[in-house]
DNA sequence: GTGAAAGCGCTAACAT
DNA sequence: ATGTTAGCGCTTTCAC
């Protein structure tokens, strides 16, 4: 096999004695192609080689089977892993993906975002940015203006806006009240970074499970971290001084909660004895913490997947009838993992 | 602003009085346009919104601007660290990124993913899945055919291929050398599972740091992990086990060390008193485990740029003389990180 | 079942 | 400084 000039279709065509249509036919699988025909032209693809070209027929067909998706903050594990579930789900469903990484969270070129896929004729777009602050603000914007379909992840709902997210609310009042049922009062709370809507939703599932089992949430029963092992420790000394008759305890993320049961070793305090710690996200770590972690367990691979499958659902409807896509809210559900940092020594 | 059908150059150009080809000019930045002309055209693709379709110019300048990236476990944080650096670096050098994560280590499909490449007619293609087992043997057979550049992350060293990589073998000698530095002679190992090229290369470094240090390094020294927190804890055991007389452990990853300190604080095992400890990787929460862990930092972001950077330059190399290109073959020293895992009590 | 003509939206090369 | 002509490689009519 030798190098030599990219074939087109043309030469091929040339080459089996048929027309560029003949070999199109063929290439696309179709089936008003005699049998003797479609094997000569594939005898002579396979012999030189050939390979169409994508752009070409994208031009064509107006039509590039690519989908585009934006992040932010690849270097953590959680988008990460909801990557990996979009591109596996994206590569199923036969679509090529595009990749744009936010350098910050909070940014100002959305719109350039937006242009660049745009230009790039993508036929959606999956938006994976946390939300955080007003950093979803565009949306109101822009989005009327944008015929492309595009689905958010993680997120508040909207008017004409479709989401897939986890229910955060719900996992962080599955967390809490667990804790409660197992007999502790005073529970506190590490919570996220406040201006993320995952820290605020899992910091009211956390207020609402007490105030649902008659206890009042105060706010010397909180401390705020930043997701980090770090913040986590930090916060975990804070609450240690305002609020000393905790028993219990609902931290936002397992990194965070990491922390609370490095520094719990330090100082001889009891998991689950004397302080009973819930985490959240269910990275694989923890169950190898010691003790081993209970936690609230968010399929983020799935997320990711039901995500494209959405997508994918309104890139087809939107080729049909064009105005009748109603906006969809999928909500998931995690799970509660029991495990030793919450049960009671018997 | 209300939806309308998508403007092309040729509709601009009649709006604006002028010819497909100034409007292109335009577009493109080229001097060769009155001023005054100029903004007549950068007024009306203001006014109807216009945005250039990038799939033509691609078909037209037969060049795409876009690089193709193959990863490997991106649910792993090493994996899509490096795929952030990656990320950001071909956006830095204005250049779109289609992804693609394979779904095992070990693939039978590459041929698949590089046809799918060529198809959409990318410019470079950054080959980012580890060397496991003989899963780069394909190389032998395909590269002489691809005139495609392509960049290799994390590899052996090979003929006529270009690779970006992090000195493992350095570092672990690093780590292994600070271990004995300080005073330990008993200096176990546990390796990363041994059908990967850098748990190889770590393991190799271990054991020339012993030779050169006069240590003969046994068998009942080693246990063989597989990256995982679960695999850390079990090799410890078996360690324990086999090599009662270890005073000092290079982990050849973070994960799994962390593991040994927790198994250790189980077992009233003093660190570093009783057992001195090194990790690789270098994350984030090493510095907060307790206690703190001595690591090898490998700056992944940066091995994703510099990769990018290489493929790059190739990109624009393959444009002028073809075949003078000659391949590379860069390795970046990880840093070694000393905390309190290894430093004896004072 | 197959082929000819036209077009997708853009740029390169040449002409003016 | 601007316009004209001819493609880029493919698909989509619409003939035959």
């Amino acid at each position: 096999m030798e190098k030599r000039a990219k074939l087109t279709i043309y030469e091929v065509a040339d080459k089996a004695g048929v027309s560029r249509q003949t070999v199109s036919r063929v290439i696309n699988n179709r089936p008003d192609v005699a049998d003797e025909t479609r094997k000569r032209v594939l005898r002579i693809i396979e012999e030189f080689d050939y390979r169409p070209n994508a752009v070409a027929r994208s031009l064509s067909m107006k039509r590039t089977n690519n989908f585009g998706l934006v992040t932010a903050g690849l270097e953590f594990i959680g988008p990460s892993v909801t990557m990996s579930g979009i591109a596996k789900e994206t590569e199923q469903l036969g679509y090529g993906l595009y990749l744009k990484d936010l350098p910050r969270f909070n940014t100002d070129i959305i719109q350039n975002i937006i242009d660049w896929f745009l230009t790039r004729q993508v036929d959606g777009i999956i938006w994976a940015v946390p939300e955080i602050g007003n950093n979803r603000d565009w949306i109101n914007n822009f989005i009327d203006n944008i015929r492309l379909p595009i689905i958010f992840l993680t997120a508040e709902k909207r008017k004409n806006i479709s989401t897939v997210t986890i229910d955060n609310y719900y996992g962080a009042k599955q967390a809490t009240s667990h804790l409660i049922e197992s007999g502790r009062k005073n529970i506190g709370h590490i919570s996220g970074p406040m201006d993320w809507w995952e820290s605020k939703q899992r910091y009211n599932g956390w207020r609402d499970a007490l105030k649902e089992n008659g206890i009042n949430p105060k706010e010397n029963m909180v401390a705020e971290g930043n997701w980090s092992s770090k913040s986590g420790k930090k916060a975990f000394a804070q609450l240690l001084d305002s609020f000393p008759e905790m028993d219990a305890l609902f931290v936002a993320n397992d990194q965070m909660a990491l922390s609370v049961l490095q520094t719990a070793c330090e100082l001889k305090i009891n998991i689950p004895d004397q302080l009973s710690v819930s985490g959240f996200d269910g990275i694989p770590e923890s169950e190898f913490f010691s003790p081993p972690l209970t936690t609230i367990c968010q399929n983020l691979v799935e997320l990711g997947s039901v995500a494209v499958q959405q997508l994918a659902q309104m890139v087809e409807m939107n080729n049909s009838d064009k105005e009748s896509r109603e906006s969809i809210y999928i909500s998931l559900k995690p799970e509660l993992i029991i495990r030793q940092s919450s049960i009671l020594n018997l």
